[in-house]
DNA sequence: GCTTGACCCTGACGCTGCGTCAACCCTCCA
DNA sequence: TGGAGGGTTGACGCAGCGTCAGGGTCAAGC
């Protein structure tokens, strides 16, 4: 007769997991001896090395029970099912090791790689690192909810990078960002190109633009990062218009 | 401001996930409203947004908060050991559905094919069911402890197989097993063609044959499929022999 | 003003397969 | 006889939430 001890080591398993096997009812309960250890035979054996077979080939525990006195064909269903959950599963982590591979920079978290190279490029331009990253937490946003739409938005984006007036803003807003006065006296300035930008834009789209995005969370956002944006906001809204995010008119323009 | 609901919503998760994030201290505790209830700004969905994409890519939420204020190098060398670590759960996963594979049939749960395509070798000679059940248990014990030995081992089983002696043998020892007499006639005849055999064996390997072989547990065994099996074990004592699966001398033979 | 349904809150257990104490008992060997 | 090295039960811990239970709140319709 074997202690669990040995019983362990034979089946090559620690003593913790036979005792857990039998807590979960998989092993029986054996007999004890007169001071209450456990005493093995030789089918316990046996039957713990059938039980480690199948948990090694990845069969749950709650499981093994069932396949264990199960007749040919309803085993080889099981095989079949616990087959296909591993599949699963191996596929899910392959899906990760992908995503993982692409979060090899900061910037592409979460991000297309257009979206990167479009924040690059404005720090080619001159743009504040603080002013991109505020950039990237919107692009964020807009790919979280509508990352098809991405692709489609990005080249009217690349395209404002060739227009001197669309750098000038950028750069303004940097240095504005970048100071601590709260009120700038080149606010008026920004807000104008801003104005024009999105006339621009909302004749090259038809102001049909990408119903539902996120504006008003993309507006937050700026403010978060820059209580003073609302200040820019209320001038962009004094020349009718909903927001910078959003090519839309509140009133129609004068004329 | 958002609410939970509209926050996990917007991130793709449920709220339930958002608040274990709270609980372990990877997204920060937002301000509450009058009522108790928490109000986000757009930030907490960017950092929402973020803490997915790493979950996503299988990064262990413990370690995602150390990534999201990580610099370049600290963060690539994380998404290095994340990608390793993927890697090996992913090998493991193959590695069981390559074992589960070869579970297709029954007798093959914990054995080699070698020893199935042996005990089908035994059925077709005419052993009982109960019998072969008995052999492959035994074969069970040995393949966990001795599985690189295995093929040492069967060339010689199977060579018995040609021996109309051993044959006669093992359909003996199957009608024996099916009865219920306690004490049969051709005890006699069985110990003495187990002797035989046991002879032979000890000629053909020089009596040296896999020192270590659970030859106790195996005799157990038999003893616990049927513990008439005791009567059979003396009177191979009686021939001089340890055991029927030992072809090892208790006694010097006669002559 | 009252109900209804959809949210929100905290607190707690459940799942998987054991690892790892703690606190105590049993056996064997020098 | 004492200490090492077994054994016993009981309990918490792990990851990442799901899922109650037992409340309070909000917006809307009657």
């Amino acid at each position: 007769m074997l202690t669990i001890g040995q019983l362990a080591a034979y089946a090559g398993v620690t003593v913790r997991a036979v005792r857990h096997y039998h807590q979960i009812g998989l092993l029986p309960e054996p007999e004890r001896d007169a001071s209450g250890y456990r005493r093995y035979g030789a089918k316990a054996v046996v039957s713990l090395i059938k039980i480690r077979t199948l948990a090694n080939a990845g069969v749950p525990l709650s499981q093994i029970g069932q396949m264990l006195d199960a007749d040919a064909s309803t085993f080889a269903e099981a095989v079949q099912r616990i087959d296909g959950d591993l599949r699963d599963e191996i596929e899910r982590l392959e899906i990760s090791r992908k995503q993982i591979a692409q979060l090899a920079a900061g910037d592409s978290l979460a991000l297309q790689p257009e979206v990167v190279s479009y924040l690059d490029r404005l720090r080619e331009i001159g743009v504040s690192e603080r002013l991109v990253e505020g950039e990237r937490d919107g692009w964020i946003l807009v790919s979280a909810r509508w990352p098809d739409q991405i692709c489609e938005i990005m080249p009217a984006k690349f395209a404002q990078l060739d227009d001197p007036e669309f750098v000038r803003l950028y750069r303004v807003l940097s240095e504005m960002s970048e100071s601590d006065a709260d009120d700038d006296p080149r606010l008026d300035e920004v807000a104008d190109l801003m104005a024009a930008g999105l006339a621009e834009h909302a004749y090259a789209s038809g102001e049909v633009a990408h119903d539902g995005l996120p504006f008003d969370l993309l507006d937050a956002l700026a403010l978060e990062y820059d209580p003073r944006a609302q200040r820019l906001l209320d001038r962009i809204r004094e020349r009718g218009w909903a927001s910078w995010t959003r090519a839309e008119r509140l009133t129609e323009p004068p004329g």
